[in-house]
DNA sequence: GCAACCTTGTAAGGTGCCCTGACTAGACGG
DNA sequence: CCGTCTAGTCAGGGCACCTTACAAGGTTGC
């Protein structure tokens, strides 16, 4: 028996547990991060580097995608145009509009990132079972396709349905 | 081979698939919380419901597994007193000290916020596989009891070591 | 039993990150 | 041409967290 079955219907709550597990993978990820050349990249720039690719991205779908409003976007991109990692280019489709892509530093660190990532889910790998760990980002992955399609493209063109509203 | 072997060496990166998930369940719970009589309790409070129980806990104490700064915490335990959740009682051990610990309308809020995460944890297991979800859970507090174990006390005080510093 | 030092909690002020509201420039349908 | 809708920006605000500085109470060593 768990302790406090009576107190606790299900033990530690879901949300701590992601919180815990979420902030240490991540907090490891940071750290080596954080000792590169791009050490200057903040959590808060992640929605972009997470997002856009190749011809680059509108404002309006990179807030939607992140759940964020234009306005918070903006200020995001400002500041990595300003360090050198993005740029805005005109939309040749629509003259109001602007395509945020990256520079090709930006490109570089978005690839170091995801060596990074996978990096790291390999040490996981290897402290808790590769397979549980694969096992983990199958169901994730699966969660997220369910729950919020949008703001995973990948899983989206993937999935054979491109899900329901 | 899943999408995109190249370019993303392990998929889409786990912190984004935690943050996906972690927020489609957290918003679950919110949307029923929010209508229950408890719906003025914000998500930062968790902090306290979270780790204070019975006789009470130091502000350091709490500041120290919600990692956060004891300022922060008193804001947020000021704003719980104000609102009726919680209370401080001078700790007979130490004149300097207060324990906060919850009022019985606080102790009403933990025990229903507990509820809440069970039952939105049992329409998982109906949704992705109950099973899928359990093993979710236990690896999840494998990895909290691992990285975190000062957050998590109730994994602490059950695992043999206490954790060395 | 007192001086030096460590802890507990608070006060004041600042920052990062995100929001709402109000606006301009361009697209689009009649 | 005119109303309306959309892409992006500007201005201002709020929340959650931080750092610095401090008063009151313990703790230790002589």
């Amino acid at each position: 028996m768990s302790p406090g079955s009576k107190n606790s219907p299900a033990g530690i709550p879901l949300p701590g547990l992601l919180d815990v597990v979420s902030e240490a993978f991540f907090a490891e990820f940071r750290a080596e991060l954080e000792q590169s050349e791009f050490g200057d990249i903040r959590p808060t720039h992640g929605c972009v580097f997470r997002h856009v690719q190749g011809e680059g991205l509108r404002l309006t779908d990179i807030a939607e995608r992140a759940k964020l409003t234009k306005q918070s976007v903006g200020e995001i991109v400002d500041d990595l145009v300003a360090r050198g990692y993005a740029q805005r280019i005109p939309d040749p489709e629509d003259r109001r509009a602007k395509l945020v892509c990256l520079t090709e530093r930006g490109e570089a660190a978005q690839a170091h990132g995801r060596r990074l990532f996978a990096k790291v889910e390999k040490r996981w790998g290897q402290r808790y079972g590769a397979e549980r760990i694969a096992e983990l980002r199958e169901l994730m992955e699966e969660i997220a396709a369910a729950e919020a399609p949008f703001a995973v493209p990948e899983l989206a063109k993937a999935s054979p349905e491109p899900a329901q509203v």
